[in-house]
DNA sequence: AGCACGCCGACT
DNA sequence: GTCGGCGTGCTC
């Protein structure tokens, strides 16, 4: 039999599968989905077995060597999905499939000398090898070039030998378990009056007070102080039976879930989770948009839908945004279905994610919760996939494969014939739209669970604020509100918004943002030139030392961090306790967790912190939220700016007066006019995407348009203006009337790693071939040997532009 | 990607 | 003469 596989090699020229013989030891063993390791030229590598067959016309064909996995790990829906992630976003077909698995199991390579005539080594080199048989390659490259020489010179002869080692990156934990081999014996050793051997004594004594059975070697180490010899004397003696077991390493060990019952539905939410419920007792594909607003019992119906697709024996996938993936989220779903649930997110280390991910593979666990890859769960009933906060850029993975989990999901969704539930307060535009269109079933809840009212939100000009007299970064009003909720015992959370920061101009007096005459962009500030640019067209223009608008000289660019909010906080509300929450506090392992479990505990009166707690979280006491600089992100050169900031600030708001007690919300900014601010400070959703969709029609960007980009860079500047320049016009001999080329223009990031970077930016709705122009655009600069080096990247519907 | 092979200039 | 630089082409 004959093996096709795919090599881990990342490359165009082998981006396909080879052809290995089967040998008769393996026969009948291999599986399409292993992975096997094949000799490939001089080299040993990993690979993908996708297809067996009974023969091939390949000559030459050399045998699979070994099989790395008693099961299959891609499933053959995962090696079609895969076939189709990588034609689908430029990516070879090795680096779809590793994106599908866990890192643990992609393989590391290690190339080493091995000693074969040992009398024909001379001393210098006879010494290295004294210790060890062999020397790792990786060991001497860096410290003795000529050594390698030598070593090779030997190879040649015969000496030595070149072996190529194939490793995974982690492995399955193995514990050592120990129990009693003899009970009697034990007892024995234990009455024996000798002063001598008290550890073994102590070791058995504790054994013997224990139920009978298996306990871990070091919990009983640890428990009676005895070392390891000890044991393995015991052992020798025949009284200890000692057996290494492989365990599973368990991220949420010794954590109380609150065990929690499906709750009675709203009339809302049965009308809701209606089209949900449908669609699973039919077995059809549909795709559904939950659209509602925060605080309406989204997660209920999650849960109650997975319920149901587990009465049919059936499988859920629930992605969430890596940042809200927090205990308190994880915690819903354990709480509700147990151990039958899996958790995959970044927090945990490439061996717990392994031992995750292999629960799913042994169908030991039926829920999947984690972020975008777990979209990749080997389930094989799959019965429901929810995306939690749809809308969440970071579902689109920004390097190789550029999937959007949305699309993988529907794509499974398909093949399961099972609902994709698309969840948020504040769907992307894209989503609504085709739910609009009736591609997507529409389920919405628009009012909160328990009637609760959403919150009143007042918007603080902060340009009236500094006329006032008013320096500082609080408004009067939020000052005055954070006393008051002090006073009373109530929380309160201070969102800052810190992207967008310092790479715009800003006045001070009147608001005023420079922006480009043909891109309705704001333009970005290069310190380093003085000048401002538009990232998307390339026109600039010089920094203006005026305001244009109203001739202030207090223009300037903008700039603060949490920090100096925290500072300014103690100043004016010395007796308030703050927590801060930023990149900087939560770095460390867990911190996280413990500064939101403290703020929950009622530890601190105001929580402070960035983008990671606009989302998800639920604190019944928290009656304010303060937004400090709403409008700094509608300054990104992004077109998505206006709707990212409606969602951020919808998001925020939410998190106020959730439960009993009202919330309010203060929210803070310059540019306090813009629809987007009004707009989610009203909650109004529906007239803000009706806004958008005209800004978006008029400007040409999705929905309406697809954006298909190339990205080239280069160390040199002169070969990526050249080469974009060609592929532009390349691709506009060919594109048809109703798509747009745009560029080429520098990258919004022009330089990256000493890298130049240039883009062509191509607005299409239909153009079928693109991915071929792409394709034929990439192969064309690889061959060429006059521009060595150049990268190109290629997206079919890029999700921003930078 | 890596590795071998092969063809040229610089030094023992 | 040989060592070692890099360009070229292949890997079932």
């Amino acid at each position: 039999m004959i093996a096709a596989v795919v090599v881990d090699v990342p490359s165009g020229s082998v981006n396909k599968t080879f052809d290995y013989r089967i040998p008769v030891e393996l026969e009948g063993w291999a599986e399409p989905g292993m992975r096997v390791i094949v000799p490939f030229g001089p080299r040993k590598l990993q690979g993908f077995i996708l297809e067996i067959k009974e023969d091939s016309t390949v000559k030459g064909m050399k045998n699979i060597i070994e099989i790395l996995d008693p099961l299959p790990v891609l499933t053959s829906e995962l090696i079609e999905l895969g076939r189709w992630l990588a034609e689908n976003t430029l990516s070879f077909y090795i680096t779809a499939y590793q994106a599908m698995l866990p890192a643990a199991m992609k393989a590391t390579y290690e190339k080493a000398f091995q000693v074969l005539v040992p009398e024909k080594l001379t001393d210098p080199i006879a010494s290295l090898f004294s210790a060890n048989n062999e020397i790792n390659v990786s060991d001497i490259t860096n410290e003795n070039p000529h050594l390698l020489k030598t070593l090779q010179n030997l190879a040649k002869e015969g000496v030595l030998d070149v072996v190529y080692k194939v490793k995974n990156k982690a492995n399955k934990k193995r514990v050592k378990f120990v129990s009693l081999a003899s009970k009697d014996l034990a007892k024995d050793t234990i009455q024996q009056n000798q002063k001598k051997a008290e550890k073994q004594k102590a070791l058995l004594r504790e054994l013997v007070n224990r139920p009978s059975g298996e306990y871990p070697l070091q919990e009983i180490l640890t428990e009676t102080g005895a070392s390891h010899t000890t044991a393995q004397t015991l052992v020798k003696k025949g009284i200890l039976h000692i057996e290494e077991k492989e365990v599973y390493r368990d991220p949420f060990q010794g954590r109380k879930m609150k065990p929690s019952k499906p709750l009675p539905l709203t009339e809302n939410q049965e009308n809701a989770i209606k089209p949900i419920l449908h669609s699973i007792e039919n077995n059809n594909h549909q795709t559904v948009l939950l659209h509602g607003v925060t605080g309406s019992g989204k997660t209920e119906i999650y849960l109650q839908s997975i319920q149901s697709v587990l009465d049919k024996g059936k499988e859920a996938i629930v992605l969430v945004p890596e940042i809200s993936l927090t205990p308190q989220m994880v915690n819903r779903f354990k709480g509700r279905f147990g151990s039958a649930v899996a958790v995959l997110h970044s927090g945990l280390s490439i061996g717990e994610k392994y031992d995750e991910w292999r629960k799913i593979l042994r169908k030991e666990v039926s829920v999947v919760v984690g972020a975008r890859s777990a979209i990749f769960a080997p389930f094989q009933n799959l019965g429901i996939v929810i995306i939690d906060e749809e809308h969440e850029t970071s579902y689109k993975q920004e390097d190789h494969p550029r999937y959007h989990a949305r699309d993988v999901a529907i794509w499974r969704g398909k093949f399961h014939s099972c609902p994709i539930v698309l969840g948020s307060a504040t769907p992307a535009l894209e989503t609504y739209a085709r739910a609009q269109k009736g591609r997507y079933q529409l389920a919405e809840l628009a009012k909160r669970v328990h009637s609760n009212p959403m919150p009143e939100v007042t918007i603080i000009d902060m340009r009236e604020e500094l006329k006032n007299g008013n320096r500082s970064m609080f408004s009067k009003e939020l000052m005055d509100k954070l006393k008051t909720g002090l006073e009373k015992g109530e929380q309160s959370v201070l969102f800052l918004n810190r992207r967008g920061y310092a790479s715009f101009i800003l006045c001070r007096d009147c608001g005023y943002v420079a922006h480009c005459p043909h891109c309705d962009i704001s333009l970005t500030f290069h310190k380093r030139y003085g000048e401002l640019k538009c990232h998307y067209c390339g026109y600039k223009e010089g920094t203006p030392s005026v305001c244009p608008s109203c001739s202030s000289e207090h223009i300037r660019f903008f700039g603060t961090g949490t920090q100096k909010v925290e500072e300014e906080l103690a100043k004016v509300l010395p007796e308030a306790r703050v927590i801060r929450m930023d990149v900087d506090t939560t770095s460390k392992k867990g911190s996280h967790e413990k500064l939101l479990t403290a703020f929950e505990n009622g530890e601190a009166d105001i929580l402070l912190g960035t983008q990671m707690i606009a989302k998800g979280l639920d604190f019944p006491k928290v009656t304010l939220v303060g937004v400090l600089a709403a409008d700094t992100m509608l300054h990104l050169p992004d077109f998505r700016a206006s709707e990212k900031t409606f969602q951020l600030l919808t998001q925020v708001s939410g998190r106020a007066g959730r439960h009993e007690l009202e919330g309010k919300v203060i929210v803070q900014g310059y540019d306090t006019q813009h629809y987007s601010i009004q707009l989610a400070s009203k909650h109004d959703y529906h007239t803000f995407y009706n806004h958008e969709m005209q800004a978006r029609k008029l400007h040409q960007y999705p929905p309406f348009y697809y954006l298909g980009l190339l990205t080239f860079s280069h160390p040199d500047l002169m070969q990526v203006v050249d080469a974009s320049d060609k592929a532009a016009t390349y691709l506009s001999k060919r594109l048809s009337h109703d798509s747009l080329l745009l560029g080429p223009v520098t990258s919004p990031i022009a330089r990256v790693k000493d890298r130049y970077r240039y883009q062509v930016m191509i607005k299409y709705k239909n153009e079928p071939e693109l991915r071929v122009w792409f394709e034929e655009i990439i192969a064309h600069f690889q061959k060429d040997k006059d521009i060595k080096d150049l990268q190109i990247t290629g997206d079919l519907n890029a999700q921003t532009l930078m």
